[in-house]
RNA sequence: GGGCGGGUAGCUCAGUUGGGAGAGCGUCGGCCUUACAAGCCGAGGGUCACAGGUUCGAGCCCUGUUCCGCCUACCA
């Protein structure tokens, strides 16, 4: 048991520490295969091996481990399984720029083999980082089921899902144009190309006509290198200015080739451009199509690097010889300067004009991207019977699973709608290599070596051997892996399942596969996932078609998307910007408490958070505010148990702030129930400032001074204390675990306790009718004129207050002592009969008027309280009197707000005259006065 | 080009089915009232982006305009 006086001070630090290691210790946070309470499930969505924590995962943990902890302490069997991300480009990228840093091998020097050891020794050693911080956090995951991508059993499943794919027809290789990163040497996916609007500009070039020295076309474009590709222009049939020409063939610039002029109105706008268009399908996908509706060749001009190939632009492009060595070996950007400047020279380019457009760059290093052609795996995403899209589509149409915010769902159909095949394969070494083989003996001459080292390009007419150990045609085994890696998400999309255990039956061992049956059986589908938005194509999708194709079930029931966290001005942070906040600093500085509150109660939907670090401040000192009413119960704790009362009849302030508390349990339960994690905080938090310590705590003070409500009032306040704890606790877990221990006889963990519930029955409405008209308001009301006239506290005074109705006095006799107390009066007199005294200040309440005699010197003060009162009132009455005025509105109106309006209208009214009546009084005083002297 | 979200107090944001706009921080005034000065008490502050419309009544519903942000797109 700590001891009885507390710091004056919250110090989240040692606290922190101390309960994230005993949660675990205790294995408070461990869901149990084989319960038979309800589950409820989360998997984490895994952060990256390299990454570090940032506020966008404070915020995801912060809400999930609300959702969490909520549902453990409401008696459900919680599972939220942790985890990260082998993210493949993104770790290979970093262990390749180690090694560049050490000046060693690269990876290619070194071999595929002891590179990828080399990740995993980095990844042992420097990949549990986000993790910790998770768990400094607060984050209640069960830490002992901790999974990684690229553990055996998730990788086991991988296999099993590319196998059973592809023998459904839903995975196929494919030579075609692809995304390709320069830089990360790879093939992406579309949605792994960011755009980005850049000022560019259009080039118009003079194609001259093949045997016509004359006659020419212009064709615009705004990247003139890729014409040493084009096979082809094409024009509109349509167009008068051009059909004459189809059929014809253009000489192709700067190369020794000639290409014919098609015509195509599916590509050509004749709006656009000058309405000729050349066609180059190695470089561009429109013109890709078109190439393959008209049989045209496709060349490419560069290899694997982004760099022009000297043999394609010999061999395959053609370009004239003394052009080949000056464009050889160059990048995109490098090569377009040269074919500019050697087409002006030629006064081949017209002009040229501003322009702005989109540039696709990688997700991962932002290199611009080049179309290029090159065989790769896809999925088969929109196959008309066998849709993995269809069923995504369907299930969320169909509210199996629930996007919330829903209008999410808008986003979500558009992109499912319009899918393109998934391109899964990736051109680097860390990751889930591609379970196909190939015949070392029959595809000899598919297998292409790398010049210079071990690695192998697989032509695109090889024949994969999948699900099989041997070659289907001659039955040797002598057979080469295929080289390439599966795209990251690949993996993750197979998480909700492939994390619990699946495929059950491929388990090592007899234990392993019944775990895994009973993991899957509990806790999929999993409840919620919570995500931001940025990653709901990347990964939510193709969870939801993994899901739905291999478990026949959705991943999860409902979605919650959250937004993103920006700065303060609205600006996402990014490392390149340098306006990257790092919440273990805001941690360190202002308590993780303060900061997951923070994140909690500005995590309303649709909207971006802008961090304020004000903000964080003032939840600090919330922190603050709860410890010290901890300080306050432990400091007016019975010396002795033994000779504490018994428990005497509940009392007037029990009974309200007993309905008070079950009427924010209530607002929190829904608020919660609906996600609205911001609705809940800001419950709790006025709660637990504005009414507890505000109210309730100054209100016992009173009954702490008597003997014979000390005991009722001391077992209220810690009864109503641990009530707030509980309520707290998935928001502010250190704190109130840390609070709850000075409370607790008992050894259970506040993780573990149960949550509140509501219950009607606790709900006095008289006492909160009573404690609210006779105590507060009136409290309210001697504050108003104190502040007003600015008496200070210390100067006592006394009140007198004229009751409407006989009944009422016996209640306010009852609640003198806290009058008294709260609004530092000396005494009371009051009475149906009381007149007011000549100068006083004087308030209207529910039951009656109140007076606060007052000296000479603060009438002029009075009468200025009083005229601003009047001011509002006026402005009432006249507004309320425009309406009631007004035929058509109480014709028309519910008769319950005309009801209304009338009786505060008539309030207003008897309210003005008093006021009124007042005012007059006292200015008569005053001008008395003056006249006397 | 298309789509989505947003514009409410000085700042950051709430505002559930339409019935005279709220919070936190900041500001101003008063308080060391024996839990907390990271505190207590009081006060001031808004043409709800703009313009129309529907309605007895609009921050909320409809139309248009404007500004900001994001997503998306094959515009040569």
């Amino acid at each position: 048991m700590p001891d009885d006086v507390l710091d004056k001070i919250y110090d989240p630090k040692t606290v922190e520490e101390k309960w994230m290691k005993r949660w675990e210790e205790d294995r408070v946070f461990h869901a149990d295969a084989r319960s038979d309470r309800p589950s409820f499930s989360i998997v984490i969505p895994p952060p990256n091996v390299t990454g570090s924590l940032h506020l966008g995962h404070a915020l995801n943990s912060t809400l999930q481990d609300i959702l969490a902890r909520w549902k453990r302490m409401s008696g459900y069997n919680v599972l939220w399984l942790p985890g990260t991300d082998h993210a493949g480009i993104a770790t290979q990228n970093v262990v390749e720029r180690q090694l560049a840093a050490e000046g060693g091998k690269d990876r290619h020097e070194l071999g595929r083999e002891a590179f990828i050891e080399r990740v995993w020794d980095w990844k042992a050693h420097s990949g549990g980082t986000i993790l910790e911080q998770l768990k400094r956090l607060g984050a209640s995951c069960d830490w002992s089921r901790e999974r990684f991508t690229m553990d055996s059993g998730l990788s086991r499943a991988v296999q099993e899902v590319f196998v059973r794919l592809y023998k459904e027809g839903l995975i196929y290789r494919h030579k075609r144009l692809i995304n390709l990163c320069p830089q990360c040497r790879t093939a992406l996916s579309d949605i792994e190309v960011e755009h980005e609007d850049v000022q560019g500009k259009m080039y118009y070039i003079k194609y001259p006509l093949a045997g016509d020295a004359e006659a020419f076309l212009v064709v615009a474009t705004t990247r003139p290198e890729t014409l040493l590709g084009d096979t082809a222009v094409a024009v509109h049939p349509d167009d008068p200015r051009y059909n004459a020409l189809i059929g014809k063939k253009i000489k192709l610039p700067l190369t020794d080739r000639t290409i014919p002029i098609i015509s195509d109105p599916i590509l050509v706008d004749r709006e656009k451009g000058t309405g000729a268009v050349k066609i180059t399908p190695g470089h561009d996908f429109n013109d890709e199509q078109s190439g393959k509706r008209h049989g045209l060749e496709k060349i490419s001009l560069i290899d694997w690097s982004g760099e022009t190939s000297p043999w394609a632009l010999r061999e395959e492009a053609q370009v004239q010889p003394d052009l080949v060595k000056s464009l050889s070996i160059k990048s995109m950007s490098k090569a377009r300067k040269i074919v500019v400047k050697t087409l002006e020279e030629a006064g081949l380019l017209i002009k040229t004009e501003d322009h702005t457009h989109a540039l696709g760059k990688c997700y991962r290093c932002k290199t611009i991207v080049e179309p290029f052609d090159s065989p790769q795996w896809f999925v088969k995403v929109d196959e008309q019977n066998n849709s993995l899209a269809k069923g995504a589509i369907d299930a969320v149409r169909q509210k199996r699973i629930r996007l919330i915010p829903e209008s999410w769902e808008a986003n979500y159909f558009g992109w499912m709608e319009n899918i393109e095949d998934w391109c899964i394969s990736r051109q680097i070494w860390w990751g889930h290599q591609i379970p196909v083989w190939y015949c070392k003996v029959c595809d000899e001459s598919d297998l292409l070596a790398v010049p210079g080292s071990d690695e192998l390009i697989i032509a695109s007419d090889a024949t994969p051997i999948v699900g099989a150990s041997s070659c289907a045609k001659c039955g040797g085994t002598d057979l080469v892996q295929d080289p390439d890696v599966l795209d990251t998400w690949f993996s993750s999309a197979l998480w909700p399942f492939s994390t619990l255990g699946w495929p059950a039956e491929l388990q090592p061992d007899e234990a392993g596969r019944l775990e895994a049956e009973a993991m899957l059986k509990r806790f999929y589908p999993t409840s919620t996932l919570v995500s931001a938005f940025d990653i709901l194509f990347f990964w939510i999708a193709r969870m939801i078609m993994m899901g739905l194709h291999f478990i026949k079930e959705v991943p999860f029931k409902d979605v919650y998307i959250h937004a993103l966290v920006r700065d303060a001005d609205g600006q996402k942070m990014s490392k390149s910007k340098g306006n990257v906040v790092n919440p273990l600093d805001l941690m360190a500085k202002h308590g993780t408490d303060a900061l997951r509150f923070t994140l909690a109660s500005m995590a309303s939907p649709g909207r971006d958070i802008k961090l304020a670090e004000e903000r964080i401040e003032g939840y600090r000192n919330f922190c603050n505010k709860l410890w010290n009413a901890a300080r306050f119960i432990m400091m007016n704790r019975p010396e002795n148990k033994a000779e504490a009362h018994p428990k005497s009849e509940q009392t007037l302030i029990t009974r309200w702030i007993q309905s008070r508390l079950h009427q924010s349990i209530q607002s929190v339960s829904r608020a919660l129930e609906n996600y609205r994690f911001d609705e809940a905080a800001q419950e709790i938090y006025q709660f637990t400032w504005h009414t507890y310590c505000d109210w309730f705590v100054e209100l016992s003070k009173v009954d702490l001074q008597r003997d014979e409500t000390r005991q009722e009032s001391y077992q209220s306040l810690v009864d109503i204390f641990e009530e707030t704890l509980r309520l707290l606790h998935p928001f502010m877990p250190f704190l109130t675990e840390e609070l709850w221990a000075y409370f607790q006889e008992g050894e259970t963990c506040l993780a573990i306790a149960p949550y509140p519930v509501y219950d009607a029955q606790k709900i006095d409405s008289q006492a909160k009718e009573v404690v609210q008209s006779v105590v507060i308001d009136t409290v309210l009301a001697v504050r108003n004129m104190r502040g007003e006239m600015n008496i200070p506290p210390s100067e006592t005074l006394p009140l007198f207050i004229k009751t409407t109705e006989q009944g009422i006095e016996d209640q306010i006799e009852k609640a003198l002592p806290y009058l008294k107390r709260l609004a530092r009066l000396s005494e009371v007199v009051i009475g149906v009969s009381v007149t007011k005294p000549s100068m006083a200040a004087f308030a209207t309440t529910s039951y009656g008027e109140i007076y606060l005699p007052l000296d000479e010197a603060r009438i002029r003060d009075e009468v200025d309280r009083l005229r601003k009162r009047l001011d509002k009132t006026e402005k009432s009455i006249e507004v309320l009197g425009k309406k009631l005025s007004n035929k058509k509105f109480v014709a028309n109106a519910p008769e319950a707000i005309v009801e209304k309006t009338k009786m505060e209208q008539q309030e207003h009214l008897e309210n003005k005259e008093r006021l009124l009546g007042e005012v007059n009084h006292l200015q008569a005083l005053l001008s008395a006065e003056s006249g006397d002297v």
